[in-house]
DNA sequence: ATATTTTATCGTAATATTGCAATATTAAAA
DNA sequence: TTTTAATATTGCAATATTACGATAAAATAT
């Protein structure tokens, strides 16, 4: 026991809250504000301004990288992460329907 | 270690973490998909409808009561659980404000 | 008052997450 | 080719989450 039990869910379930899941600890939130304020691509300030250990910073972005939130180019020392815009637009649409689709005549 | 550090973090920054952090389970998802289903407020079903222990509904019940998103009569037998609108439409606009702030002109 | 029903809490086990030091890997620079 | 700089991986410790059986608590029904 103490494993979730996906498969009694539904797939959209299941997804939102693995999205969740990657927005649901504020170093992978501030990583993601400061990718977005940058007008190029960042290479990695990011243990600096985040504040966090090399590893644990690497370790978060493999997170957001996991469901595709990031792209670019991922070796050496050149390495660029991007927000990937396609799938960022897909989860802002899965929580906007997730929000809108909730009955307002309740108690 | 192993814990989180949330200090580090503004404030904004943790408070859509941890509204993220009870979407982040397919079951919350799932309890607050169905409360959203009903006319009126349920009682409770919700053991039936989801599949999961009484004191496993319990618990992620609890989770989402704990920011806010649900208000109702909490006692007795005829309690009564109903999306809190007010918090509902917080956390929508939080999460809104959160996929808009980002630059679009990346890569 | 005594069931009955419903929800909460406790205790416990299994698993997941978070964080970092140490180390490995990778690619550019010297 | 050997540094050097940047990122990834490994291993481990601490903590959090998930789940449920057992039991308690609370309110209605009998």
């Amino acid at each position: 026991m103490g494993v979730t039990k996906t498969h009694i869910f539904n797939t959209s379930q299941n997804e939102l809250a693995n999205a969740a899941k990657v927005l649901a600890h504020p170093a992978r939130i501030a990583i993601l504000d400061y990718i977005s304020r940058q007008e190029n691509c960042i290479c990695n300030d990011l243990v600096d301004v985040i504040g966090l250990a090399q590893p644990t910073i690497s370790q978060h972005l493999n997170a957001i990288k996991k469901i595709g939130l990031l792209k670019g180019t991922f070796e050496g020392k050149n390495l660029c992460y991007c927000i990937n815009r396609e799938k960022w637009l897909e989860l802002q649409q899965l929580f906007h329907s997730f929000f809108s689709n909730i009955n307002q005549n309740c108690c």
